[in-house]
DNA sequence: CGAATATCAGTGACACTGAAATTA
DNA sequence: CTAATTTCAGTGGCACTGATATTC
């Protein structure tokens, strides 16, 4: 743990983060309107469509990182709009395992195409290295630990 | 404008940021809520002493990258709780300056003092050299223009 | 008159907490 | 009995839209 962090530049790199994710935000859910999908939901259904298995509540709950409870209002929603559905674990009684319908499936495909236009204005200003630079940073980042327990929005 | 944007590696990033904007602003939020104050406002407060005269409320509106009626309620918050105080603007009586109170002043020092449990947590795991990367990459992306105007949250 | 500035009122998206039920 | 998984109900933070009054 270095004694020298700069804190000044760590203020600074989060606010530059609350701007660059609101304007992800806004740009992705301008796109994602038009299918009827906000932003956390195009996230929740990426994150199914990466198993091919169905899973359980608390493991997209993780994946999302977000409460549990939070996980089972999104799928929710998403098994209302005919995009995802709950089945019982024969292994495990208490849990539940969400998937794609086929439905689901085909919305992510078109999610993919109506994000291409957002994605030039987000990030174009990046070229191929420093797109991938951002990505490896920031996986190093979130690669921290629960550290901040959930629970303060 | 590259035709061979990897729109895999975009979704991906975008994953990311909204992983770790939630993450910085759970341990942030937590920091600054026994000082009475939430992440925007905490934000709020820092853009207002980076002027040492009282700003428009369009201007607020623009360094936080909100639109102008969502910055008059955070004033009107920041003013009820005795941070920031309204004039009027003798040049323009159209316009009304924000400007920081001495309580605002105060608490923002404080305010500094809190974050630095939290600054450990979350951007620990990245050295002087990648976190300057980091912000300068940030820096590069957010001066993008408006080009997805506000509205889709 | 048209453009800019701020405000009023209402809405939507979305994560959180605490408590309770079921099953390992 | 304790721990894990999910769900129920309510809350809070926070940005957005549309419309309106002033003033430039």
């Amino acid at each position: 743990m270095p004694e020298s962090i700069n804190h000044e530049l760590m203020s600074r790199v989060t606010e530059q983060f609350a701007t660059a994710f609101w304007r992800i935000r806004r740009g992705t859910a301008k796109e994602l309107r038009p299918l009827g999908l906000t932003f956390s939901q195009g996230r929740a259904l990426r994150v199914l469509a990466r198993f091919d298995e169905p899973i359980r509540i608390g493991e997209l709950a993780a994946r999302l990182d977000i409460v549990p409870r939070s996980a089972t209002a999104m799928v929710d929603t998403l098994e209302k709009a005919g995009l995802a559905s709950r089945t019982a674990d024969p292994s495990d009684r208490r849990s539940v395992l969400v998937g794609l319908t086929d439905g689901g499936r085909a919305l992510l495909a078109r999610m993919a195409e109506a994000r291409r236009e957002s994605a030039e204005a987000l990030f174009g200003r990046l070229d191929a290295e420093q797109l991938s630079t951002l990505q490896k940073l920031l996986d190093v980042m979130n690669a921290a630990e629960p550290a901040c327990g959930k629970g303060e929005a």
